[in-house]
DNA sequence: GTCTATAATTTGATAGAC
DNA sequence: GTCTATCAAATTATAGAC
């Protein structure tokens, strides 16, 4: 499916109703984003930040009592927002989960596709480079993040896989899920290896659609129950 | 730049034969990567690094220029140390590369579960971060690391893809050798959500046997010309 | 070669005016 | 709430003794 419009959704920092312009603070946690998914934690600078918001550091302060507070509340925004995107697209698959092991592996093809657009979309650049480093040393934020974002799918995974390969036991299943949604997480987390094996400087839409069209095909031979 | 940098590389060269005690450059660079992979390039910091070596911070200018030099001589010794080691297990089959796909599908699960093990293994964690770190921000360092220890990896396997898979074309082998490389990938990549989806607080021994387990099943299944 | 001492920036936090 | 001004701490780089 195609990717689905993510400007829609908006959130504001503490049940505010809607602006037209968005808040400072929510001004703060967007140019943060980008900051922190560029230069990590340490490297990104409140200064630069403020400076990028157009406002003074001692905003920072005032709103998120500190760097550490900002950055908690970048890993917030980042969950609530995709998780709600996405958790949208899941809801169907949850509420009536499909009974035929056929109408369970489309059902998982499609949500895979999906969650491999986001993570091939230049739009989602910036939060999911803000995800890939709290793999690295989890926080936190991270908890928030896979909370919001990544348990969601794996689950949904795990719960088609069910149908799909029901003579799976559970271990077996989870080892499956995390090679299938690796594929395409590793579209993101290894995004640099992968536009070398490519060959292109950067993930264009062309090569973007044929590596949607491979993890499909090789989704596809994981899904069917061909060995006893 | 640092024209001494050369000594601090020199001294890793694995001619000698034994190694009394490593010159200062050296244990520089191995606390260095240490730090490096922990708190990425901004989070480090020199005085910490040359403290943990018990020398002083400007030992570090005077053998590598400064912080940057220091970080594309860790970036160095990675690439070497690693590839020379991988690049040994890889020969043999570069130097004779299987003529059956029966051969050739053998040959890449072993080498796949080889580079798996070394995703997983607590010894390489180190290391590892520091290559995960580079993935978001590609720099000069990325390219040492790419072709030291990456490409010869995911060379060896599309040349035994061609093998194993004849009917494919590149561009098709190419994206299935990022699928079946990335499920090993994500192992070290994608770290916080695997042990997370399996349930345990750390990928242990038991469950590392599990995944590996998991990952030559679904690397088996790939490698078989199901679908015309 | 390795050390001590210091310079020059940069950073996050804070105080206080308005 | 947002700003200006300043502080205290940490960092890299550098100079120079031995």
């Amino acid at each position: 499916m195609a990717t689905q419009a993510q400007d829609g959704v908006r959130i504001s920092n503490a049940g505010e109703a809607q602006r037209p312009a968005p808040g400072l603070a929510l001004r703060l946690v967007e140019a943060a984003i980008e900051q922190f998914a560029q230069r990590g934690f340490d490297g990104a600078s409140t200064r630069d930040i403020a400076a990028a918001t157009g406002t003074a550091m001692s905003s920072i302060t005032y709103h998120f009592g500190g760097k550490q507070g900002l950055y908690l509340a970048c890993a917030d925004y980042i969950a609530y927002q995709i998780g709600a995107v996405h958790a949208a697209g899941m809801a169907p698959i949850r509420a009536r989960p499909p009974q035929e092991p056929e109408q369970a592996r489309a059902a998982m093809l499609d949500l895979l596709e999906n969650f491999a657009r986001l993570m091939l979309a230049p739009q989602s650049e910036t939060w999911s480079q803000f995800i890939a480093r709290e793999q690295q040393r989890p926080t936190e934020a991270f908890e928030r993040l896979y909370h919001g974002i990544m348990s969601p799918v794996l689950e949904t995974v795990l719960g088609l896989l069910k149908i799909a390969r029901p003579s799976l036991d559970d271990t077996g299943r989870r080892t499956l899920v995390m090679n299938i949604v690796g594929m395409a997480l590793i579209l993101r987390l290894g995004r640099a290896c992968v536009s070398r094996l490519m060959r292109v400087d950067d993930l264009d839409e062309a090569t973007a659609e044929t590596l949607i069209a491979g993890l499909r095909r090789s989704a596809q031979d994981l899904l069917t129950e061909t060995n006893p």
